[in-house]
DNA sequence: CCGTTTGACATACCGGTGGTATGCGAATAG
DNA sequence: CTATTCGCATACCACCGGTATGTCAAACGG
């Protein structure tokens, strides 16, 4: 009895989950979390409640997995781009800026920055984000200040305050539609953080 | 028929609809729109169902007046204390000051910065800050840079950014209950705003 | 190979919710 | 004094999130 092939039973287990979670995204970033029924995603989903009470425990908790799910996407996505460059300031400014133009993907925002917070609580969002993305501004953050590139100064203020501003900035970016919109933003907040830089 | 004492009858109305408001408020301050029925709200305001939907055409719509008064509210406490400045510049600061201690209260902010984009979508609840508070934010800066003391920029992408800034700095502090912090992030907000004088 | 068990769902059902249609009684108008 | 308006209560509905139970094939032990 090799465990090699545990097969089909688990394989069709995560199949299913997987749609769900697929199916949760798309209807959660079209209409809205409140907007959208259960009996709507697991028809999108062509399964029954009771497959999705088998995999999650309430609604809430789907948008939870969908949320996560998300955040890591963007994480990573940010992680990367910060990666391929060599200099702690260039890191943090490639960062924010791949925050900048991930978030603003329409489908996106909704879940991430609109909902996320009314369905699960301030608080809990806030340590989702804390475990995905901020925790990187964070970091950025304190190696600079470590290697004397910006005033030394408590790095947790500034990092929400930035934290904030990038998240209403990608929100704004996303229904102005004008790409001179993104490029004002982009040098605004190089201006920004450029402040931080000791002179 | 002087129109002096056209009376009891609008006057009760009126008492029926703030009765309305306040406790909607108090209700959607305490556990969230989401979480608060119709049924407990009209129950603490001493009425039925039936009262609530003459003034109100849905739940939504009840939000939306209780977030205007809210909005309007804080509007107000913001260009009162810019108001007592005589210098342009002095007049952003204390205004941007006073907005973070205003929607730091607890009960204010989630209806105003977490329920509220998700109740009424992103983009009216973005119309309604426009509105009340952050039209002032815009006018500021317009005036700096006329006054050449910013340097000459789009204000559209400054003013979300400040403003997104600001909001999460105001969600944050409000959970973590050290005044320090509050010291902290005004610092870190004042020196954001210094980088955008011209040297 | 076969009975038993497990588990991934489907089905049936429930209390409660936002919303509506209608009824009613007092304040106002004429 | 009658008619009408109107602020609000009552009764009712479709639907939603959530639960309890049923079902049938895959996994398992012998």
């Amino acid at each position: 009895m090799p465990p090699d092939q545990h097969g089909t039973r688990a394989q069709q287990r995560e199949r299913t989950r997987q749609t769900l979670l697929r199916e949760g995204r798309r209807l959660f970033a079209e209409v809205g979390y409140g907007a959208v029924s259960l009996a709507e995603i697991v028809a999108a989903a062509g399964v029954t409640k009771g497959a999705l009470y088998h995999h999650f425990d309430s609604k809430t908790a789907l948008f939870r997995a969908v949320l996560r799910d998300l955040q890591q996407e963007v994480g990573e996505r940010v992680m990367e781009a910060a990666g391929a460059r060599d200099d702690s300031w260039d890191q943090l400014v490639a960062g924010c800026q791949e925050f900048i133009t991930a978030t603003t993907a329409p489908d996106t925002q909704r879940i991430m920055l609109v909902d996320g917070p009314a369905v699960l609580g301030w608080t809990e969002w806030r340590e989702m984000d804390e475990a995905s993305s901020a925790r990187h501004l964070k970091e950025a953050l304190t190696t600079l200040v470590e290697e004397g590139v910006i005033a030394a100064q408590p790095v947790a203020p500034l990092a929400h305050l930035l934290s904030g501003a990038m998240n209403e900035a990608a929100l704004w970016l996303a229904t102005s539609g004008d790409p001179a919109d993104l490029a004002d933003t982009r040098a605004a907040l190089g201006r920004l953080l450029d402040a931080l830089r000791v002179g």
